[in-house]
DNA sequence: GTATATGCAAAGGGTTTGCACGGTT
DNA sequence: AACCGTGCAAACCCTTTGCATATAC
């Protein structure tokens, strides 16, 4: 797989090539994580005239042909990544809202086991683990302590 | 903790007593696994005038002491579960839609590497993992190798 | 009595859809 | 020429919010 055939890509399952198609691919491999408005507002610095519900439909296709996959990383929009991106997974820190990415391999032996015990195949770059990250959870323990003093 | 205390819960958090937050927290520990809309049809078996916006507020309130939890399986509305459950993290197949409930130990060692490795401490109960069920994964499997045939 | 919780209705994000037009094949 | 893809606007789902009233304390 690489950019050079992502036209490819396209033909291969029935789908046509437009400009719109390559301006949402190319805008989500900038970003490397965006919103499906964010994604606009990077295809309109191209393309003006581009239009919110072209990049859903852009982004739905080009998932299914394999090009790009979006992360649910909070309550709200997805993030969309280009596969082509290192694959990585999400900590998501729900006190603060700090997204970190770290690489898939922390996950290997983890998947592997949802394979073997459940058949599951997991999509890893979908995942986002949710949480507190070492911030938060530090100052949460440092709380705890006062806390606990106070009752004494 | 325990279902006798929900009530201590709340107040030591400065919180008020009243018969929709009884109402949701039952709801939600008989649907076991409830979005807000079927948590309120639920609700209003009992009390018909309940209105959606008191059990957004009052998750978000049961939720903040620690009462009831949430997880984001799909793309659509959370679902919730009261926290006496038997802690458990969700296999979304984004085929078929189902969802298989399966036990938080699988993920154990993994949650740990994460705390060690990157000091994030998960919310394991808000945990889904998104790919194929072992339903759809073999089907998957079995179409390939028709494809792979169908080229020779 | 006072502050909090609720119901109601309206607004707000994010996403999808119907339709006529335009572009790719 | 046929069909797919797009822009536009409206509709949709899910969730939040402002405000007046009701209720727990």
């Amino acid at each position: 797989m690489g950019t050079e055939d992502w036209d490819r890509r396209l033909r291969e399952q029935g789908y046509r090539i437009t400009p719109q198609r390559q301006l949402v691919l190319e805008a989500v491999e900038r970003l490397r994580h965006g919103t499906p408005e964010a994604i606009l507002v990077e295809v309109q610095r191209t393309a003006s005239g581009v239009n919110l519900s072209t990049i859903y439909r852009t982004l739905e296709v080009l998932e299914e042909v394999g090009l790009v996959t979006h992360a649910h990383i909070g309550h709200g929009a997805p993030t969309y990544h280009a596969v082509e991106e290192e694959i990585h997974i999400h900590l998501v820190c729900d006190r603060c809202r700090a997204v970190e990415s770290v690489s898939a391999d922390v996950a290997a032996s983890f998947v592997k086991r949802l394979k073997s015990d459940f058949g599951f195949d997991t999509d890893i770059s979908h995942i986002s683990m949710h949480g507190a990250c070492r911030d938060c959870s530090t100052r949460e323990r440092n709380w705890q302590e006062v806390d606990e003093g106070a009752q004494r």
